[in-house]
DNA sequence: ACCGTTAAATTAACGGTGTTCAATAACGAC
DNA sequence: GTCGTTATTGAACACCGTTAATTTAACGGT
């Protein structure tokens, strides 16, 4: 009755996705593995033959969700035509996939404790979506739009989107203040402040 | 027996403590009733005649967490004396607070699902911090460094600063990155997106 | 000083949860 | 068909949030 890969993968998917479907419905406290059970008709224990516990459930979860992030993000990408349209089409499908898919968005970033680093698949997948908004800044870079580390430009703004859409779908943005309204300047700004020598103005020079 | 205003708050503010330690030695799925009744002595059921249920005793926890996060931003501007330092110190002191009470920032701003706005108190309390920020940008905005709206400026600032503690605390700077190295672009980004009509360059312009 | 009323606090109980483990059922090999 | 392996199940444990019934304690009136 040996498992092939392939079924052992169906089930973990199969369960995986009834997860996010009780998640979608009804948050985090939907999902057990009770009602997970009630809803695929398997017992209440099987899920441990595929999973450690819950908690590997959950970073499961999360990883599909990464995952169809990253594939947003990805087509946002190849989709922009000319290289100084890329980081604007970029900013635009991370924001979309926050609007659309609110709880997928905060399944992904949410972390209640300061983890120490289980879960290394789920670490690694998080990287992704991050790598290609280091390949869209390189690409600024290289076009003469940009100046500087790569890396550390592409941080800048990953900090932004994520500030931004964290506050948003937490509903923290209630001050009349829009997405829209301050997506474009805090791109702008970041833009400004790796733009070249000329461009930079740092709070110093300012003050 | 009637229990006066005051032996009330002194239980309420007690069961707040004992949870937030409880919290803060081990996450949030370590703060039950019955491990705060036998931490301080009582039934686990008493904690139902001073709040509705534990969600209610975890907003009443966030609420504290926020008064003390918002008593430490208000020390840094009365400290700062010129003009031009206040968003230097409110981010220095913002970005101190998360670092050294990673646990407490979580708590704060860590929500679940996107709640339908129950506790309004909470809600409340957490507007107090960026009323703050308003504050501290109107003045800098009142000595000519930056100009337009305070509160869309005072957005951008918190925006950026909740991006860059929300994922520092989550373990997402991963990449060789700090803090340190992401907060002074961060800030000049935002300082030069809003410098007036010269220091102004949005993305469009860029391209 | 006693008692009845009222409120505070506890105990008991219910349904639900994650998790473990012994028992069962299903399959391939011979 | 039988055996052995393994997937799957069901029962059980400890813990949880929550509610209801019960006990305990404090107070005012007489």
């Amino acid at each position: 009755m040996q498992l092939t890969p392939g079924e052992e993968q169906a089930m973990r998917r199969r369960l995986v996705d009834a997860g996010l479907a009780l998640y979608r419905a009804g948050g985090l406290e939907a999902v057990s593995f009770r009602r997970l059970a009630d809803a695929t008709g398997i017992s209440h224990t099987l899920p441990y033959r595929y999973f450690a516990d819950k908690d590997a459930l959950l970073a499961a979860m999360r990883c599909t969700c990464v995952r169809a992030f990253e594939q947003v993000l990805r087509e946002s990408v190849v989709a922009a035509a000319p290289a100084a349209a890329h980081i604007r089409s970029f900013a635009a499908a991370y924001v979309g996939y926050a609007r659309r898919c609110t709880a997928d968005y905060l399944l992904i970033f949410t972390t209640e404790q300061p983890s120490p680093a289980r879960y290394p698949e789920l670490l690694a997948a998080r990287q992704a979506p991050f790598e290609l908004a280091v390949v869209v800044v390189q690409a600024t870079i290289d076009a003469g739009l940009l100046v500087g580390n790569a890396r550390l430009v592409a941080h800048q703004f990953w900090v932004t989107l994520h500030g931004l859409m964290t506050l948003y779908t937490a509903n923290q943005l209630v001050h009349g203040c829009t997405v829209d309204e301050l997506l474009e300047p805090l791109l702008g700004g970041v833009m400004a402040a790796n733009a070249g020598a000329h461009g930079s103005q740092s709070v110093e020079e300012v003050s």
